[in-house]
DNA sequence: CACGATATGAAAGATATTTTCGCTTCGGTG
DNA sequence: CACCGAAGCGAAAATATCTTTCATATCGTG
């Protein structure tokens, strides 16, 4: 067994920065800033349409940093330089302004009334939704379907929350007959793991990407030569490591009432929908009659 | 000596330069440019995108002309210089992109390219989102809420797809210290509802509202005296018979590839968070100690 | 409290933009 | 037809802006 050791690991060489998944990247991002690199950050998010006016210097005073600082941002960001930086938020700017009005987030109180606290969740769901689907990498997204696709054996990783998503995947991915399995037991997980080779594929879910449990058996899958996926809100957290492919999921606030599982799950849940349909692309001819069949064997265990 | 003259050239003195009456102001301008000016504005106008990529100089190439002229048509044009005709053209150019409708009204087809089924799918979750908010009966939910707030002991019922969201139901409650407990084996399922009584509280997950695995505990739960919550696609099946409280999840059109499952777990899952924010609501007390200390215990399982 | 790792800003270095300035062209004029 | 002046134009200098380097400051950790 050879040993496979990532090489680069802080190039995320994402094609194109994105133009409207700022905010959200931000967010997303936002866990792996240094304190200025943050204030940066917020800076460029709450006022895109002034940040745009400043040069590096001018947002450096601003913000009370220096100029490598709001290069470091930029580079986090995605953008080659702060001159690409600021062509994006002159862009933004441009479609805030034109567009409709920015999203503004109020925060679920423990005394909210009940019609109040269905608008608020659908509509923060709905947030995470866009801000994910801003920020999926296609290129990642297509080359994790083609593995997935071709793959001889499928193993997919996730504990406590991000168990229901794995379990999810594993569901929709046996209903197009690829033979997949969902390991929530670590230690179950790594001993599977052992098995997988190239041609397999492993996936993992982790929001905070750093969830040993799961790290751990997508290392070992790593080095036996398995394609590994990881989707995470974390793209740079160690779990990246052991990834041959990333998937970023977007981070929502949290608030006390609102825990992060919460988010993370639509996110997480909208990439899986990705990861699924894709496949089903890719194998129609197999995966159509097995999608019928699944439905056909479901038929009569309902009432009528 | 001859008197030389600073080139200058009148300011508009409007106030900001328009962002997108940038066609027509060159189509005004036009006449009093001189040939090597109507070439850059042109070159401008033509791409906006395109040139915003390019530096001065790589305009000036572009269009066969100088780095001077490009700052004398950027002046015309009514911008400081290059590099805030430059921003205008960024946000020109993304106007332009968000401008046009991706027809996100049509089905996800087979041979439609990764990131169309990536906007399309979110679309259509968000679409689901939105209708199962607007649709779900905040009276039902209150009910259903105290009633779970102040239950003894809770069970959840739910097979297939629906068993993950059932297990993430019984997840949340958990944390915040009730006692829950999620069944997706049918026979389980009706052994543990014979222990319930009044004041227990029984949930179902069945989006056709005819699922028989899910509707059999249900009834032994409802005739043993606990209250009953079905969360259904179909309010009026065989399940509200037995449900004391019936919440409704929306139940978004599904093709070929996109099969109902899909849209019917991000409703379910909808409900699940009013549910558990409802709850945590009524229990603040006690949830909010219950949901910091289960973050503490996840704490150490995260390297770094 | 020492240590290594990381974060940060000042200033040097590299690019990009703006200005300067002379060359060229062109139309009119003596 | 030679001459002149005005306007167009671009090469290159001057300036502004952005990027990189490097030394110092800071923080968490053993």
């Amino acid at each position: 067994m050879t040993q496979r050791v990532k090489e680069t690991f802080e190039k995320p060489s994402g094609p194109p920065p994105a133009p409207a998944a700022l905010a959200a990247k931000v967010r997303t991002l936002a866990p792996s800033m240094t304190r200025s690199m943050q204030r940066v950050a917020e800076a460029v998010a709450g006022d895109p349409a002034g940040c745009a006016a400043l040069t590096v210097t001018g947002l450096a005073e601003l913000t009370g940093t220096s100029e490598a600082t709001v290069v470091r941002t930029a580079r986090l960001l995605g953008y080659p330089g702060y001159r690409d930086l600021r062509l994006a938020l002159a862009g933004l700017a441009a479609q805030q302004q034109s567009g409709r009005a920015p999203a503004l987030t109020t925060d679920i109180a423990v005394d909210d009334p009940i019609a109040d606290v269905v608008a608020k969740l659908a509509y923060d769901e709905q947030q995470t939704l866009a801000d994910t689907a801003a920020g999926l990498d296609t290129a990642q997204l297509g080359a994790a379907v083609t593995a997935l696709a071709g793959a001889r054996r499928i193993d997919v990783y996730g504990v406590g929350a991000s168990a229901l998503v794995a379990q999810d995947l594993m569901q929709k991915l046996l209903r197009i007959g690829l033979i997949a399995h969902a390991h929530s037991d670590p230690h179950l997980a790594v001993t599977n793991a052992v098995q997988l080779r190239g041609g397999d594929v492993a996936v993992a879910f982790t929001h905070s990407g750093s969830t040993g449990d799961v790290i751990e058996p997508l290392r070992v899958a790593f080095e036996h030569g398995a394609t590994t996926v990881a989707v995470t809100g974390r793209p740079d957290g160690p779990v990246a490591q052991y990834a041959d492919h990333v998937l970023t999921t977007s981070t929502a606030r949290e608030s006390e009432l609102r825990p992060a599982a919460m988010s993370s799950r639509t996110s997480q849940l909208l990439v899986v929908d990705c990861l699924f349909i894709g496949v089903a692309q890719r194998t129609y001819e197999a995966a159509a009659p097995a999608l019928s069949a699944s439905y056909e064997a479901l038929a009569h265990r309902h009432r009528r």
